[in-house]
DNA sequence: TCGAACCATCACATTGATGTGAGGGTCAAT
DNA sequence: ATTGACCCTCACATCAATGTGATGGTTCGA
């Protein structure tokens, strides 16, 4: 597919798509023509890059997160120096820290709407 | 306390803490000389404000939240207007969602590790 | 063959969260 | 009274993610 339906399909601007094939988070294929060509699985990479940066990664930590993250686990050890496990370990424990201060924050929010919902119900 | 102490205290740069008075996150006291004065509470305030920044939520959206998170539950229900309460709600949503992405994502990782881990072990 | 609807690159603008420094008060200890 | 360590405001700079538009090539159907 182009990049047109590719945008469509995950709701994300072409500029976005460029962008981060720049930043070298997906790699296209391109036709003889120079458009840019995507297959299927470009669709939920671009998706699990949104709810990334979304989740407020940048770019860069999730250039280097995204190689282990392929479905079919393939694990180049080549890539798996020590200084790679060691940002993973990183990255993983703020996750770990981003998902309790989420968690705990939206628990209060929906303990805020239920009192409010209980009052004036 | 002044700026020096809670900027240390939070591991906040001043210059943030400045910005997030701002942007209306905080309001500080004033002493007589125009120094901003902090009481203890505003440590957990800006510690839970990072959380929330750190976590990909903008400061406009945090103002909004702020509020009806404060720990001995007030509810001012004149701020409890319907288009708030669907704010609230909706980022609540939100919340989920970046919980749910960053918990697929950080089990992989560390799923990943594990197998490196086995592998070298 | 012409126009619409794609695609490309390039470049400049903006927004939010920050860094940094200038220019200048306050205050406590010397 | 001076010095050092605070504080103030203001303003410009930066960086990442994103918007927007200029300029031009490709493809396809009327």
């Amino acid at each position: 597919m182009r990049i047109g339906e590719l945008s469509e399909r995950t709701g994300t601007p072409r500029r976005l798509l460029r962008y981060y094939e720049e930043q070298e988070l997906i790699v296209a294929n391109r036709c003889a023509n120079g458009y840019r060509d995507y297959d299927e699985r470009f669709v939920d990479r671009v998706m699990q890059i949104r709810g990334l940066l979304d989740a407020g990664l940048p770019t860069r930590i999730i250039k280097q997160i995204l190689p282990c993250l392929d479905k079919p686990r393939v694990i180049y050890f080549p890539d798996a120096t020590p200084e790679m496990i060691a940002t993973l370990e990183h990255q993983r424990d703020r996750m770990t820290a981003r998902v309790e201060c989420l968690i705990r924050n939206r628990d209060a929010i929906a303990e805020y709407l239920e009192v409010v919902r209980g009052t004036n119900a």
